[in-house]
DNA sequence: GATGTCATTTGTCTTGGTCAAACAATGTAC
DNA sequence: GTACATTGTTTGACCAAGACAAATGACATC
């Protein structure tokens, strides 16, 4: 009752909108500097204090620079301006007119995670957990991916679902992990890339393809990978990469990797976030779509002994 | 090789600083000005380049200072002091036979995985969930953690093991997720918290007893977990702090929920995390030890129907 | 279409200062 | 001796205004 924060109120620290927005302290205070904006009252000891509102435009904002829009120019808008641009259609994502994507989607916006469960499990087993993958899963991803960015359904959905795919595939693999398999594969993240699910999946099809995955989890910086891969003795390393890692920071970061890794190790690379790389990496093998990874896995195959990974392309 | 940053160069930058120890660059700053402590070099541009000795020696200090050590005694100690502090095995932790911890943290710095799977399962049959979480998990846990901070294991030891339990607890939970149960309680962590394994131990506390937990995944903003307590009709919101996590933060957090929440919905904060948070906070129930999540559960359940939360203490 | 140059945008870092909350120490009543 | 109020010290979060490099966009050239 008495506390001076949150709620209607005068509104939130500044930390607590650090905390909220994912924008940092220091980023928050230059935007009002020089845009004008946000504009948070102050306390009795001159401490900033964000109206809730601005506090879910700051959000809204940040959502539209995670699509590539400048700040810049966000700050010109209102809010009817950036509504409108939630709405505005992409034609860079994959067509999103299937009308089963959309019906898994209502579900997700629903809630409805029992029916979600029962429908996962059902496709799994009519199509098999290569075409499963391939395209009721990566398709939902970036499909509740794009609508979470537009607005169209909340965080809290957004999590349900990836816990929910996360619990399917674990029970899953839980009951098919082999005790060996060629090649050995090493699965992870570098830092930065937090999400998992990629490497959950690339898990699954390589168990059902008769590899062996090491499964490392996210971020994992360059030189520990290295060691991670000497002692595992893997075959193989492969990364996945989300549409939100710059393509910059992914491009350098595996040519870090390379340089590091024994040249008979392979480097792969996979997920939405290595379409943009145009320029093929040499000693890398990019797979954005997950029909790739069996092309390199069968690479692999044909070609036993001391490859030196710079036979692609 | 071209690489201007990190490696055994001149130091690493204060943002990388502030990551690494968790120290906020503030923090950094006024230690620096006022202690005398640590001393970066600059680079060309006048910006702080830490040595890597000192971010070793500003890590430890921050779990020294996590077991209730002030800053200001700390800093006029040498190396030879500090290790000295370092060494002293706290009674404060619940660890029942430092040996075994010792072995078990043995398996994790050989890789020796499979002992280590064998040995979880083994014990779980033998204490039974309650036990097994608090006597061999949580201690081994902090262990792990220490051991990191204090360079006796890598990143790829420490993911490695992550990835063990949580496999562990996801295909044990697997096999006994509920329909129903009472209360139900959300599961969830606040922005900037990314650690996951606190809440599947809570889960699977919960399942035990025969509650029903809605495991959300880490990082909800307060406005989505409000809005996902409504949606799945909770009983109690439960978050989960880890010692990275700063306890200035984490009371604010706790604050800005509490004020959003019902009145009728518990708010129960556990984890390492919160042990630093000294005064209570209304109508917030703050569990250190585990123990204490039954003590909540046993209180809610003698005091059935609209609790206005304000009875705790 | 690829590549190079230049201008603008943008976030992080800098300094040095203020202040509330947390903590330790001391005094006082019971 | 213990409980509690009071005072003094420690500590980290916050503030302002400025500087600058890295990223981005625009435009010219090969």
């Amino acid at each position: 009752m008495t506390n001076s924060s949150v709620s209607s109120g005068p509104g939130l620290p500044i930390a607590s909108v650090e905390r909220e927005t994912g924008l940092s302290k220091d980023t928050l205070r230059v935007w009002e500097r020089r845009y004008g904006f946000p504009t948070p009252e102050r306390d009795v000891n001159g401490e900033r204090l964000y109206a809730p509102v601005q506090v879910r435009q700051l959000a809204q904002i940040k959502r539209l620079m995670d699509r590539g829009h400048r700040p810049g120019k966000l700050m010109t808008l209102d809010e009817a301006g950036l509504m409108a641009l939630d709405q505005v259609r992409s034609s860079a994502w994959p067509s999103p007119d299937d009308q089963q994507l959309e019906h898994w989607l209502s579900l997700v916006k629903t809630h409805d995670t029992e029916a979600l469960q029962r429908a996962f499990h059902r496709e799994m087993a009519k199509r098999g957990m290569a075409r499963f993958v391939q395209d009721i899963v990566a398709p939902l991803i970036a499909r509740v991916g794009e609508a979470w960015s537009r607005n169209e359904l909340g965080v809290f959905e957004e999590h349900l679902f990836s816990q929910h795919l996360e619990k399917l595939f674990r029970t899953t693999l839980a009951n098919m992990t082999p005790k060996s398999g060629d090649p050995r594969v090493l699965l992870t993240t570098l830092s930065g890339e937090e999400h998992t699910l990629g490497l959950l999946m690339v898990e699954a099809l390589l168990v059902v393809e008769d590899a062996y995955p090491v499964l490392l989890g996210p971020q994992t910086p360059i030189d520990e990978i290295v060691r991670a891969a000497q002692i595992k003795a893997v075959d193989a390393v492969c990364l996945s990469f989300s549409t939100a890692y710059s393509p910059a920071l992914a491009a350098q970061g595996l040519r870090d990797l390379r340089l590091m890794l024994p040249a008979d190790t392979q480097l792969w690379a996979g997920g939405y976030g290595v379409k943009p790389i145009r320029k093929a990496i040499d000693g890398v093998c990019l797979m954005p779509e997950f029909q790739d990874l069996f092309d390199c896995l069968a690479r692999w195959r044909s070609e036993p002994g001391g490859n030196t990974a710079d036979d692609l392309k």
